[in-house]
RNA sequence: GGGCGAUUAGCUCAGUUGGUUAGAGCGCCAUGCUUACACCGUGGAUGUCGGGGGUUCGAGCCCCUCAUCGCCCA
């Protein structure tokens, strides 16, 4: 026999539980099967550089619902769990770390060690973030976890490059990128932030060759003027127009240089109106040099320092090479002024150095078709955007159509698989050589330009005048040593670069499925017990590709998104996705996006640790609205008193110094104590201030109610015996129901005779009460409204709709309604059928949102009531995560039975209205009179025990010709009107005003509604329906004026 | 500079194609240990829908404009 439940909820008891049993019967697993249709996410991979947030939390409960809600409905869903090895954050995040303890630079232990390093730190957080992800409920296929540097899909990156490389969209040139110094890579726009600091304006002069004019320009930036290779002036500027075309030196140097007309470049309102031109250190400088075909002058080595090109500066940091500069042109007299002025500088986000714009070799993925190709794939349909107005973003990025520089100069990640060298050798061998090649190029293992041996020759001698490697081998496969090791002695050397972390994530809804393995299933972890047949196909990706959706936030759009449906397309030759989802972002309680590097991440596990997954669960799908970022002020719970000291800036900053850890202090008791923080992990053994945030109260008390709700639905499905009181002792410890309890007589009568258990049988219609019908209609409204927000990814809607339904339809009435019944022994089965019935339904809606509670519900009533249902019983699942999603009758919907149950809902809450206003204790029984037509009487009349039951009031009267009782407070509903003696209680003076102040109020609405019909455009313009809306409307409104102002007759003449 | 979004109750937010009296949760006030639940029940108070203009019979919603804030792209 089953026990009872405890009083409140306790999720820390269940979640492991369930959690282990789902994973241990295989629920999460998805293979492929041809009964069923596929529903395939891919996670929007998080990176390894650190534990998730609630952002990512978020994020993962909508796949979650998502899955959960699909796999119900009968799709084999498949969500697709890994991680990303987000090259440049994770690198300078353990480079950074290692120079803080150890003072050691990656030049120091070499590329094999470092990478070995950056390895055991992936190891660590991919750990900690599948963890994560795991006490979340998600319900992964985890034997399918990938990451982007595993061997899966490392093949993918490989063959993609390679056939990228082949069809000739990938290519090796120049480009201005953001130069970290610091650690000696380009690093993306999106991976640079910017930031005011205090700097100077110099102004100086270059004089002007065969004259003895000169021309002034301001700079931030000093030491350029090394590299300058123009001066740019306005083309209509009067001041400088004899002077295009003249040349002017540039005295540090004594290189002379052309002065150029540019209007893009040179505003001439501001400063002189006179630019220099530094096209290798400037990006706009390099647009003006494109336009003016000079040829870059780069004085800046990878470090920071200047090169050969700086002529007697060279070697110098870039700093101290400016305050020689601006002191050497201050003596040969070219300075005029120097200015403070706060200067917006770029820096770096791996490193938060400064950045310089910089000329470097890059590798370059060229965008033009592969461009179109992905803008075809949203503006024809086949990806669809919800909400859908970040459609325009993708558009708008794809339709530039920027080349994608693709290499980074790293050591962690996937190496760029091609080698370049110059030719070396003499002829006879090398045309040997150069055989092979040719014939390696025949068999696809390698793709090349084809050369001779004197095109060669003559590259080779370009390579000693521009330092540019001509001859580029991509090498198809990484374990083709043969190849490998014949470049290799031929002087080729692999290219030391890395790619970019978004080419390898751009190939996750294809590559996590086993492409290029067109043959064979991809590899599972640890590998399956499940007996496959043996298959030539990779039955994996035909059935699992392309994806259903995308869940993700819109920072990502331009990042992944779109270069997803590049490669999707490119490899696959159909879209990774059908949807894309955007979600609202988590701000902080001071609306910054919550991210790892601000330091004002929550840990989702300390929330779920507080109020339980469930509850997290519930409120982030509660808060996830269409148009508005989530904000999440959060606090710390004081470990002494048990205060919330709310969240500031300075708490999210801190860091230890000194090794001292930071402390936050308490209001109320005025102890300190460590915090919860991502920067440090609080000391062993110390009472730590957890994070908590009032908002998941919503869930908290959400899972409670339903709990008791639940609870209460249990102990009435059970026998009760005639001696049993046990409800008496409410404030008790539960005990078991089977064992009646000891203890005596109750504040309540005891039962007469002893009530049944549940028994499985039909409902019929004559069993079907007005509330019965009620539920019925609501519930089958509820499961398709939540159905329809889920298909259009409406979270918060839907996640609202279940909760009004539970909380303020099932536990506030109907439960309600039902206990006079559960009473009756007559009575009784068929309510508890309904109870276990719309009960059953109840948790299969909620199973996608908070499965834990679900199933430990579901379980529960499992054991009580095996066999239920609606109206007819049936086996019940063996789990609620995998039962089927409820679809109801579209017949149970009744509106008219609806707006009946809606009038005696408002009569119940006015009366009550009356007993509050009069203070009137709800022991005391009241009696209600109500004049009304004898149709609403006679419903009325069918309900009558409702209104002793839910508002402790006997009936005594209804029909037309009821009359007001002497004494009686009042009130008037559209079609009633409702008197209750309260003859010694009522005073009626207080009264009088109660209905005074009712009457303005329906003045003012009548007189609104009289001003419209009087209004000649409005009857005529206005759709008749509305018109007769307004008509009938007023009508009612004016009889309750009317009522009411007999009242008020009647109470002034006593 | 261009684009997107936001501005609604003390707080956090809903508000579908314009249509009666603008809603929810939390908070607040009053009250209640009524046999599921005080993480609860019952009742109550709270709004110039950012400002201004326009379209319309009718605007929180559509248009223009201004202000403030956030994000994206240059």
């Amino acid at each position: 026999m089953a026990t009872e439940l405890a009083k409140q909820y306790e999720p820390k008891s269940v979640q492991p539980k369930w959690l282990s049993t789902w994973a241990d019967r295989g629920y999460f697993d998805a293979n492929p099967n041809p009964g069923k249709p596929p529903h395939t996410i891919m996670i929007p991979l998080p990176n390894v550089t650190g534990a998730l947030h609630m952002g990512h939390a978020l994020n993962g409960t909508l796949q979650d619902v998502l899955t959960r809600w699909r796999r119900m409905q009968g799709y084999e869903a498949l969500w697709m769990p890994g991680t990303d090895h987000a090259g440049i954050a994770t690198q300078a995040v353990v480079e950074r770390r290692m120079l803080e303890e150890e003072k050691l630079t990656r030049h120091d232990i070499g590329r094999e060690a470092l990478v070995e390093r950056i390895w055991k730190w992936k190891d660590q957080y991919e750990a900690r973030i599948l963890s994560q992800l795991r006490s979340l409920g998600a319900s992964c296929d985890w034997r399918r976890t990938r990451f982007t540097l595993d061997e899966v899909c490392s093949k993918a990156v490989r063959r993609t490059f390679f056939n990228l490389f082949k069809d000739g969209l990938i290519y090796r040139g120049k480009r201005l990128v953001n130069w970290d110094t610091f650690l000696q890579t380009a690093v993306a726009d999106d991976e640079v932030f910017h930031e005011t600091v205090k700097g100077h304006f110099w102004t100086f002069t270059y004089p002007v060759v065969g004259s003895n004019e000169t021309i002034a320009f301001s700079t931030t930036r000093p030491e350029t003027m090394l590299g300058d290779t123009a001066v740019a002036v306005h083309p209509q500027d009067e001041r400088y127009k004899h002077l295009i075309g003249k040349l002017v030196r540039i005295p540090l140097n004594g290189r002379e240089i052309p002065i150029v007309a540019d209007p893009i470049l040179v505003d001439r309102n501001l400063g002189t109106g006179v630019v220099k031109v530094t096209p290798a250190h400037d990006p706009n400088d390099y647009a003006c040099g494109q336009r003016h075909k000079m040829t870059p002058i780069n004085i800046l080595n990878p470090d920071g320092t200047l090169n050969e090109n700086a002529g007697r500066w060279q070697g110098l940091d870039r700093y101290e090479a400016r305050r020689q500069v601006v002191a050497e042109m201050e003596n040969l007299g070219h300075l005029i002024k120097v200015e403070e002025r706060d200067i917006e500088m770029a820096h770096s986000d791996r490193s938060k150095t400064p950045i310089e714009p910089y000329l470097s070799d890059q590798w370059f993925v060229k965008m033009d078709t592969l461009a179109e190709n992905a803008m075809n794939a949203v503006r024809d349909g086949r990806v669809k955007f919800h909400p859908p107005r970040y459609t325009k973003t993708y558009l708008d990025w794809l339709g530039e159509k920027r080349d994608w520089c693709i290499s980074r100069q790293l050591w962690w990640g996937h190496r760029i698989p091609v080698w370049t060298g110059v030719c070396a050798g003499f002829q006879p061998e090398f045309a040997e050589f150069l055989k092979r090649v040719d014939d390696w190029r025949r068999q696809g293992r390698i793709a090349d330009i084809e050369r001779n041996y004197s095109e060669l020759v003559s590259e080779a001698n370009q390579v000693q005048r521009e330092g540019f490697a001509p001859w580029q081998i991509c090498v198809r496969d990484e374990t083709d040593r043969e190849v490998i090791d014949e470049l290799e002695r031929h002087g080729l050397k692999q290219d030391p670069d890395v790619l970019d972390t978004w080419f390898s994530s751009a190939l996750w809804p294809h590559a996590t499925l086993g492409w290029p393995d067109t043959e064979n299933d991809p590899p599972l972890n640890p590998p399956s017990t499940i007996h496959h047949p043996p298959s030539t196909t990779n039955t994996v990706l035909n059935y699992f590709y392309p994806g259903n959706v995308l869940v993700t936030s819109r920072d990502i759009i331009t990042l992944w998104v779109a270069r997803m449906v590049i490669m999707g397309l490119y490899n696959r030759g159909d879209v990774p996705f059908r949807h894309v989802h955007v979600h609202p972002k988590i701000l902080d309680g001071f609306g910054q996006t919550m991210s790892k590097s601000k330091g004002n991440g929550v840990d989702p596990i300390d929330l779920i640790d507080k109020y339980g997954v469930d509850a997290v669960r519930f409120t982030m799908t509660s808060l996830a609205g269409e148009n508005q970022d989530v904000r999440l002020p959060v606090g710390y719970e004081c470990p002494h008193c048990g205060e919330v000291i709310p969240q500031t800036l300075e708490h999210q900053k801190a860091t230890p110094s000194g090794g001292a850890k930071p402390r936050a202090k308490c209001a109320k008791c005025k102890k300190d104590s460590q915090y919860s923080s991502p920067w440090f992990s609080p000391d062993e053994g110390e009472p730590v201030a957890r994070v908590v945030s009032e908002r998941f109260e919503i869930g908290r008390n959400f899972c409670n109610k339903l709990w008791n709700a639940a609870r209460f639905a249990m102990m009435n499905l059970v026998p009760m015996e005639p001696a049993s009181t046990e409800a008496s002792g409410g404030r008790q410890p539960p005990g078991s129901v089977a064992a009646p309890p000891t203890e005596p007589e109750g504040l309540r009568p005891p039962l007469a005779k002893s009530l049944g258990g549940y028994t499985p049988g039909e409902v019929t219609d004559a069993d079907l009460m007005l509330e019965d019908r009620w539920i019925l209609s609501r519930l089958s409204t509820t499961a398709t409204q939540v159905t329809q927000m889920l298909d259009g990814y409406h979270f918060d809607t839907a996640t609202r709709a279940i909760r009004d339904f539970t909380w303020n339809e099932f536990c506030d009435w109907y439960l309600e309604m039902i206990k006079p019944r559960l009473r009756d022994e007559t009575l009784r089965p068929a309510a508890q059928r309904m109870l276990a019935g719309v009960l059953d339904t109840l948790l299969r809606l909620l199973s996608p949102f908070t499965p834990f509670i679900a199933e430990e519900l579901w379980q529960r009533l499992g054991e009580i009531a095996p066999t239920r249902g609606l109206l007819t019983p049936q086996p019940a699942a063996e789990a609620a995560m995998i039962a089927p999603w409820p679809v109801l009758p579209a017949a149970w919907r009744d509106e008219q039975l609806e707006s009946r149950f809606e009038r005696l809902q408002e009569t119940i809450n006015a009366v009550r209205n009356v007993r509050a206003v009069y203070g009137i204790a709800s022991g005391i029984e009241l009696s209600l009179h109500v004049k009304c037509g004898d149709e609403v009487a006679s419903q009325f009349q069918g309900v009558a025990g409702q209104f002793e039951n839910l508002a402790k009031t006997v009936l005594k009267a209804a029909g037309v010709h009821v009359e007001r009782p002497k004494g009686a407070a009042t009130f008037s509903l559209s079609d009633s009107d409702g008197f209750i003696p309260l003859e010694g209680i009522i005073n009626r003076e207080a009264e009088i005003g109660r209905q005074k102040k009712e009457a303005d109020k329906l003045r003012g609405f009548i007189s609104g509604n009289e001003k419209k019909l009087t209004n000649e455009s409005f009857v005529s313009k206005a759709p008749p329906d509305v018109v007769a809306q307004v008509r009938e409307s007023l009508a009612g409104l004016r009889k309750q004026r009317e009522s009411i102002e007999a009242v008020i007759q009647q109470l002034s003449d006593g």
